[in-house]
DNA sequence: TCGTATGATTTTTC
DNA sequence: GAAAAATCATACGA
């Protein structure tokens, strides 16, 4: 017996022996004859699978013959179905393996950065996520709103082109899978399929077409990355601070020249001021020191013109402050909230001044003060007049601040640079050097 | 276009 | 770890 009868015997548990194949195309032999109707059947089924496993042997002729043979048999839905049932155990066999693989880490990676950023998941909100980092991290409020404006309409771009391809993808996956279930369905009618089998079928071209999506989303990651590092690389989208913040750090920095190492909270309210990051205040002071330090000739004027600013600032404070113990009680007058940092350019600023240090301005300082105060106003004002005039080389204000190794010590600073809310021999909190 | 100013980063120092 | 010093990269004005 050959190869394929032995396979036919152990499929049916039929013995083909004394069966008669005639000419490839075995009608099965009349119904209800002498044998009895389980052998009848058995070797129907003989018949059958006989003739499938021949099939291919014959030619494309024969094939459709014996094909409509088969389809007209009467044991073919029987057959059929035992077949159904062998493919449907053997692909649960197969799918055991291959199902239920975790979830692919690196898409889950892509998932959540898409999500961070903005370019998934909801349409508000992500967008501008991104772009107030961006806000903090080049340091400008309204000076970036065009660069933050320009982030978030590339942003919106680099989405709605994500969400494009993705839906394309979407459509083109369930156009295909319909494609293929109608064609496994109509396959169905000429072999066994059973759904399980459709089911495996949607699973591999969705895995492909997932595959492809993990491309696209790779590539969106990418290309946010880019923005990112275009819009967020602070040394590239160098922006100068606006006028205003520079003119209250530079405040800051002359009128607390002898030691001007802000303390954190002074770096913070410094940097609320100035609508820019803790982190820049201290960038900033670092650079003032070394430059001042290395060019202290070069800043002199702008030392004389802080130091002028501030005493007029002070003076008015101070007479406001006179005016104010005489017409008030004898305890500190109008001593605001501590920690409040008021711009020396901002009125009355004076009258509830206090250093960023914490250092309130005391009432029971005030009148000890306000003399030394007003002299120092008669004095700059007269030395202003000076600059003004262009009579440069007034000496308004010298370096005092730092020592013979170049460093910043408590030393003695003129009275024109003395911060308004300290007398000359007062300690900063902030002495961290 | 070029020199200077300036904010940020990196390296060194303490 | 913070500040100093060096350096980079960009903005800006002449």
């Amino acid at each position: 017996m050959d190869e394929q009868a032995r396979i036919m015997q152990a499929l049916g548990g039929v013995n083909l022996a004394g069966h008669s194949v005639q000419g490839g195309m075995t009608l099965p032999p009349p119904h209800g004859h002498e044998a009895t109707d389980g052998d009848t059947r058995k070797q129907d089924i003989g018949d059958i699978l006989h003739q499938i496993m021949t099939i291919t042997d014959q030619s494309l002729d024969e094939a459709q013959a014996k094909k409509h043979g088969l389809n007209c048999h009467r044991m073919k839905p029987a057959l059929f179905s035992v077949l159904c049932e062998i493919k449907e155990k053997t692909g649960l066999s197969i799918r055991g393996a291959q199902e239920e693989d975790p979830p692919d880490p690196q898409l889950m990676r892509l998932d959540n950065m898409l999500l961070a950023e903005g370019v998934s998941g909801p349409e508000k909100g992500g967008g501008s996520a991104a772009a107030a980092a961006a806000a903090a991290a080049s340091g400008g409020a309204a000076d970036n709103s065009i660069e933050h404006s320009d982030y978030r309409a590339k942003l919106t771009q680099i989405r709605q082109i994500y969400h494009t391809e993705l839906e394309k993808y979407e459509q083109a996956c369930n156009e295909f899978t319909t494609h293929v279930m109608n064609l496994l369905r109509e396959q169905s009618r000429t072999r066994p399929i059973s759904p399980k089998e459709i089911e495996r079928m949607v699973g591999i071209i969705h895995r492909k077409f997932s595959s492809i999506q993990m491309q696209l989303k790779q590539s969106t990651c990418e290309a946010v990355m880019i923005l990112r590092s275009r819009f967020l690389d602070a040394r590239r989208k160098r922006r100068n601070f606006s006028k205003q913040a520079t003119e209250i750090l530079n405040e800051y920095f002359y009128s607390h020249l002898s030691n001007p190492y802000p303390s954190e909270e002074a770096k913070e309210e410094l940097a609320k001021k100035c609508s820019i990051t803790v982190s820049q205040v201290s960038n900033w002071f670092g650079n003032k020191r070394i430059r001042y330090k290395k060019n202290i000739g070069k800043f002199q004027e702008e030392a004389n013109l802080y130091a002028a600013k501030t005493a007029v600032t002070a003076a008015h404070a101070a007479a406001a402050a006179v005016q104010n113990s005489q017409t008030n009680s004898p305890t500190t007058p109008n001593s605001g909230p501590s920690g409040s940092f008021n711009l020396p350019n901002s009125g009355d600023m004076f009258m509830s001044m206090q250093s960023l240090n914490g250092d309130s301005y005391q009432g029971a300082q005030v009148g000890a003060n306000v003399q030394s105060q007003v002299d120092t106003l008669r004095h700059v004002i007269s030395q202003t007049a000076g600059y003004n005039d262009g009579l440069g080389g007034n000496t308004l204000y010298s370096p005092h601040g730092l020592n013979a190794n170049g460093g910043w010590q408590d030393a003695t600073t003129p009275s024109s640079v003395i911060s308004p809310t300290e007398g000359p021999g007062s300690v900063h909190s902030d002495t961290s050097n």
